[in-house]
DNA sequence: GCTCTATTTTTGTCAGACAGAATTTCTTGC
DNA sequence: GCAAGAAATTCTGTCTGACAAAAATAGAGC
């Protein structure tokens, strides 16, 4: 029998409840290489067999694994796969706590203010020609977008994505990506009412080449400026940059 | 009836689980404060009634959404709060990624490199009387713990979340807590392997003194010096600048 | 070997049950 | 009238057993 109950065999006075012993339990031999990465869950009655319990119970430890990422349903509704928890698992989660914080404009603009130079002067020293070609195909079509009239905000969120991509670390990406998922739409609306188009692909351009010469302090300073600009285009758009952000969100399926 | 099945009502056909839509449904309640924060959730019976489901289902959508964050249970097995979800909730779960993707300390330096002097600098500006009293009162303790040979571990985790609580932005303390959470035990580690408890105290009287005075520019390069220590003290005590970081983990309860 | 059907698993869901903890209601003594 | 204690009620955690539909597997036939 297996025992998860540090001892304590009566069902109802345990101090922690099975379900969530037993989501402790998976999860640790998920992470300990036990039940390896790409593999698939045993099926519901055999695991409540192997721990003694009724399936019920298995499957609500199971919805508490499945909500941490570390395992998910392959397409259809077949087996649950052993998974790596991925960026978009926990952006959600940080942009539900963002916006029930009621995090402002600000806010984020001033965790940018901080990261996104560091990425660029990063990104000068560090990207691979592919990261190179990457961004400069996304300049490309940031410029055909603006010349027929398009929204460049998809386009704007990619370019900095890409430019942190570009550093090789991943601490940094997770750091900054959720907040930039917030602010850089608003940021090209902000562009987009001013007609500053061209200003906002100027300065990806100038980004650009920067990284692309490997000069970390110029990277640095016109990704200081481009920032920079939020702050003011909201001055003369009239904008409240205090407002806290909105958005849909879910982090459930 | 309450119809959350998108018009789909036969069980067993329906594109996603119902356990699935529910915890979705009860999510956006929450969210959009129709079930406000601070309150409970309805009994599993109650709800099982109100959605027309069986109870095992409500229980499973309930696994779901306790392990966003947004709902717990207060102390004991009582009912289920709806709660905000903190920055250990999701702490937890990007130690997770970090540890899976084998972060290095050196990507963490950097991502800390960027965030922690305008932290500081920004602290200069908008620290409240009582933001001060909490870091001074941090550095007193510091100085007795190593005036006494302590561990200094703690404390210089604590000192360097105070000053990010310093700046009033929920967004930065986010982006940085569990960055920080890995980095200081290392980085204290290496100061008192080098014996260098002192000039890491320096340090922190330097940076809060600066705080205190407002002075937004010593206030951020005594933090940039503060954290380019780490680097090089890796070098000084011939340790792996590139080494991926480890640790325990669990998301689960 | 390969396709198409038949059988077995497996998942999602339900109904009903029960013990023990928590909560509420009701007594009863002051 | 109110507080302490007892009784009734609710609620959670868990189990058993059941069933339909989807998926996986085994067979049968070509």
């Amino acid at each position: 029998m297996n025992d998860i109950f540090n001892g304590e065999t009566d069902a109802t006075t345990r101090s922690r409840p099975a379900f969530r012993s037993i989501a402790r339990e998976l999860e640790q031999q998920i992470l300990s290489g036990a039940l390896p990465v790409g593999s698939t869950l045993p099926s519901e009655t055999s695991l409540a067999d192997q721990f003694n319990v009724s399936r019920s119970t298995i499957r609500e430890a199971i919805r508490l694994l499945e909500q941490t990422g570390i395992i998910r349903r392959a397409e259809g509704r077949n087996k649950l796969r052993i998974t790596m928890p991925r960026a978009e698992d926990i952006g959600a989660r940080i942009k539900t706590a963002f916006l029930l914080q009621e995090t402002t404009f600000e806010q984020l603009w001033e965790v940018l203010t901080a990261i996104e130079p560091m990425c660029a002067a990063i990104a000068a020293t560090k990207s691979s020609p592919d990261d190179l070609e990457k961004i400069e195909d996304n300049l490309r079509r940031t410029e055909t977008a603006h010349a027929a009239g398009d929204d460049l905000v998809g386009l704007d969120v990619e370019f900095h994505n890409l430019v942190a991509a570009a550093t090789g670390n991943g601490a940094l990406q997770l750091s900054r990506e959720t907040v930039g998922e917030l602010f850089y739409p608003a940021f090209a609306q902000v562009m987009a009412r001013l007609n500053a188009g061209e200003r906002l692909i100027l300065a990806h351009r100038k980004i650009f080449d920067a990284i692309a010469s490997g000069d970390r302090g110029e990277a640095h300073s016109w990704m200081d400026r481009h920032i920079g600009d939020f702050q003011r285009g909201c001055d003369l758009a009239n904008l409240d940059f205090d407002a806290p952000i909105t958005g849909p969100m879910s982090e459930i399926s």
